[in-house]
RNA sequence: GUCUCCGUAGCUCAGCAGGAUAGAGCGUUCGCCUCCUAAGCGAAAGGCCGGCGGUUCGAAUCCGCCCGGGGACGCCA
């Protein structure tokens, strides 16, 4: 369709031009922009309104679309209406009877943009803290950055994914001494996060009677930070156990790394950036803390130091991205976190463009809006939690259940279980606009009917297994008649203008919606005309290419939002 | 107080680099399995797009003010 269109406003243009000689015109690109779907099928497939050029052309837009009408002509289009302002254009069949065909034939290639070609974007997503469970609320940047990775590589990107783990600090002092005073190593290998989480509320339980423990802790957290072997064996143990149980969670839903760089990673790395921040002149000491000083920007002071000379968030993220620059000469970084942190992001970013890094304007803040239950905050402490790993073993309990009602003979039950019970988690997750905030409710969540999850997968399977039945058919020649397998070609058509604009937003669920547009419009199909028992072969090997095209089009679609595809469910 | 995000059907939300009569899903009511997976399809009902102004040929979409809600705003991350 980004090729039909562009065609589309080159032969607008040219009509322009012949029924306007001399005129002053807008150019191929601001025509292609100012195309759009008509709010009604029945009006035509593309429209152009010609209110804008009245201005230029001195004519009414509806004189101005009756003339162009009469001069235009395009290779695909059968028909070209006025009406009133605007041009509609009908689709010839014969150029969806064409595309399906090049689906198929492109695979795994159909919808791909080679913007990305030969750069690299680095995306900082999941960042998990250790020690702590691994939750509902972690999800989101989870599932959103790495769609967003996905996204990226399918439009040529390098990735480069890194899980910047939440692991250093004082908390991990409270976190030893609370292993040396209650802890056994057995029960923490038995018990994993849970264990260790428990141990961290039962410290701070303790702590609020004996302040002795607190400063304990910090002195168990300074060992740590000089090297102590015993700290630094137990701290190495903690991280493991953590990530243990968050690979779990990745492991389902597909997801990997290529870097856990983290807090700790960082710590030797700070230095550097606080002495080159201080010679610049742009540190300033208040109040006993080091900040940068940011009201020119109308923004609130960016604290870099600590009034004990210990550094902050801010410093990390500054070396954090130096070290990156450096490491992958990356064209884009993006850092996907709740939104709560958009005014630290705006600050630090500037923070660098000030520094003189000119890697500033390749620093990416993709926000997302706050999760809660039952509209109160998500908190370990109260209990106001759910578990990856609990919602994960609902959901896929849930589909087991579906399966054996449905489809009890089905094969690698167990698999598929776990595929479309993930999947549902994660669509639903995908589904709406990133910045939103969300009131997770479970029984939505795990939601099979409508624009779900597994009617995706659902649909996806009905194409796989339609293929299947058909066998081996040659040389189909493609016709499309229906209106709904027009409208279906239609639909497969915008995949490639659907993937740039999610890419260009940073917006995953701009691919959902766009899924279910495709199932929607494959069911109406399958409902109003039969593909395996159509009244002739011609028709049926027709009807097989467009289900075959559908099915594409979803291998390619689902796996940008993190979904898998079982053939069977 | 300042900054910022959100406000569209009973509920959850699309649509927002301005375009034609504002769309889905859930829920409600009613239809469709002797036929390719009914996790499906169709139909009905449901709206002053938070309010008031402004810009424009045209505003749910852009701008201003107001109302309601979330968030951030110096030694957490």
């Amino acid at each position: 369709m980004k090729k039909l269109k562009k065609n589309i406003a080159s032969s607008i243009l040219r009509a322009i031009n012949s029924a306007f000689a001399g005129a002053d015109t807008p150019s191929e690109a601001e025509i292609v922009s100012m195309l759009e779907y008509p709010p009604d099928e029945t009006m035509g497939d593309l429209a152009f309104p010609c209110f804008k050029l009245s201005r230029a052309l001195r004519k009414a837009p509806p004189v101005i679309a009756a003339e162009v009408a009469k001069a235009f002509e395009c290779d695909g289009v059968e028909k070209c209406e006025v009406a009133g302002g605007y041009l509609n254009f009908r689709i010839s069949n014969s150029y969806y009877a064409a595309l399906a065909p090049r689906i198929i034939a492109e695979g795994g290639e159909y919808g791909r943009s080679h913007v990305g070609d030969g750069k690299t974007v680095v995306l900082d997503y999941s960042a998990p803290n250790i020690c702590k469970p691994f939750h509902i609320g972690h999800l989101a940047s989870t599932v959103i950055g790495h769609s967003l990775k996905m996204i990226h590589a399918f439009s040529g990107y390098n990735c480069v994914g890194i899980n910047h783990l939440g692991d250093w600090g004082t908390q991990f002092g409270k976190q030893i001494l609370a292993y040396k005073l209650w802890g056994d190593k057995e029960t923490v290998e038995r018990g994993g996060v849970d264990e260790l989480v428990r141990l961290y509320v039962k410290f701070h339980a303790e702590a609020e009677n004996d302040d002795s423990l607190n400063t304990r802790a910090r002195e168990e957290f300074t060992k740590l930070e000089h090297g102590d072997e015993e700290n630094t064996a137990l701290w190495r143990w903690f991280v493991k156990i953590s990530l243990d149980e968050c690979n779990r969670t990745y492991d389902k839903l597909g997801i990997t790394f290529d870097s856990y760089a983290g807090e700790s990673f960082y710590t030797d790395k700070m230095p550097e950036q606080v002495e080159k921040l201080k010679e610049s002149g742009l540190l300033k000491v208040d109040n006993g803390a080091s900040i940068v000083d940011l009201s020119e920007y109308n923004m609130p002071p960016c604290l870099i130091l600590k009034s004990d000379g210990s550094t902050l968030y801010p410093t990390r993220d500054i070396a954090a991205a130096v070290y990156r620059d450096r490491t992958y000469h990356f064209d884009k970084c993006i850092y996907v976190t709740a939104s709560q942190q958009c005014l630290h992001f705006a600050q630090w970013f500037k923070v660098v463009e000030l520094m003189g890094y000119d890697f500033y304007d390749k620093l990416v803040h993709v926000p997302y809006g706050m999760v809660s239950i039952d509209g109160a905050k998500l908190a370990t402490r109260t209990g106001n939690v759910i578990l990856i790993r609990d919602l994960i073993d609902a959901a896929v309990e849930k589909v087991a259940a579906v399966i054996d009602e449905k489809n009890p003979d089905l094969e690698n039950r167990e698999q598929v279980a776990q595929d479309v019970g993930v999947g549902a988690i994660v669509f639903h997750y995908l589904l709406n606009s990133r910045i939103k905030d969300t009131n997770f409710i479970m029984d939505d969540a795990l939601s099979f009917d409508g624009s779900t999850g597994p009617y995706a997968q659902y649909t996806y399977a009905r194409t796989c297994s339609l293929i299947e039945k058909a066998g081996d058919i040659k040389n189909a020649n493609v016709t499309v008649t229906e209106p709904s397998e027009a409208a279906l070609m239609k639909t497969l058509s915008r995949f490639e203008e659907v993937v740039d604009a999610a890419l260009r937003d940073y917006e995953p669920s701009t691919i959902t919606r766009y899924i279910i547009d495709v199932c929607v419009a494959f069911n109406r199909f399958y409902q109003d005309c039969k593909i395996l028992g159509a009244e002739n072969d011609d028709v049926r090997a027709s009807r097989v290419s467009l289900v075959k095209a559908t099915n594409t089009v979803l291998a390619n679609a689902l796996p940008l939002i993190c979904m898998k595809t079982p053939k069977k469910i």
